[in-house]
DNA sequence: TCATTAAATTGTT
DNA sequence: AACAATTTAATGA
């Protein structure tokens, strides 16, 4: 899958490299919390970003994982509303931030732009309605498969490769178990082929059956 | 480069 | 949630 940049002309190219900057935060960081004004299209250069919320009652909640290459906030930059999700850096990441005017004029200019734009939310839209349908379907290992294949979507996270850096822990996170159910799981989803867990790493190995986990 | 130690991660109860 | 085992990273000779 080509990189959403790498289909746009010359002249949109150029003015969307001079409308990005790129910051370093380290592991933990909240890249941005419910409420802020941060309207900026985020994307992730290197590591992972966590999108999510807490409750009232304080308990985390994890929504969408975006590894390296995705990209994230078009809906508030796009109704300039604050931020409705908590960002959190699971580990060092270089995070990309494109401002509003090249994000607008790029909305306005340039097809391509709008192509990839669509893609992505449409993929993403695909994302939670698949959430909302395996949530009550699928048990503990079925859910972890289909959310390490999302995480892997070619789509979203086009720059992934097979291979990542992520703990159990991160992963038990989001998915929403705990870490000793992650663990099992991933163990016999390895048993079953599906992928390799490395230390603090998961090597997908066959993202077609992981993707379809349960069914 | 190797050995030692600390820290992080995993596997199990 | 706690513990032991394992792997990686950091340090210094």
């Amino acid at each position: 899958m080509a990189y959403w940049s790498s289909e746009l002309k010359e002249e949109e190219f150029e003015r969307a490299r001079r409308g990005i900057s790129i910051k370093s935060f380290s592991k933990g960081n909240y890249l941005c919390h419910v409420g802020d004004r941060l309207d900026q299209w985020t994307g992730v250069a290197s590591g992972i970003a966590v999108i999510g919320m807490v409750s009232a009652k304080g308990k985390a909640t994890s929504l969408i994982g975006v590894p390296q290459g995705g990209w994230f906030g078009e809906g508030t930059v796009l109704k300039g509303e604050p931020r409705r999700y908590d960002v959190i850096l699971l580990r060092d990441s270089e995070i990309a931030f494109m401002n509003r005017p090249t994000f607008l004029w790029l909305f306005e200019n340039s097809v391509a732009f709008n192509r990839h734009l669509v893609r992505m939310l449409n993929e993403r839209l695909a994302y939670f309605i698949a959430l909302a349908e395996y949530h009550r379907l699928l048990d503990a290992t079925g859910r972890l498969a289909r959310n390490i294949a999302w995480l892997f979507n070619p789509v979203l996270s086009p720059r992934i490769g097979l291979h990542i850096e992520i703990t159990q822990e991160e992963i038990a996170m989001l998915t929403g178990v705990s870490r000793q159910v992650a663990n099992k799981s991933l163990q016999s989803l390895e048993a079953e082929g599906l992928l390799n867990v490395g230390h603090g790493s998961i090597t997908v190995l066959d993202l077609q059956k992981l993707s379809r986990y349960g069914e």
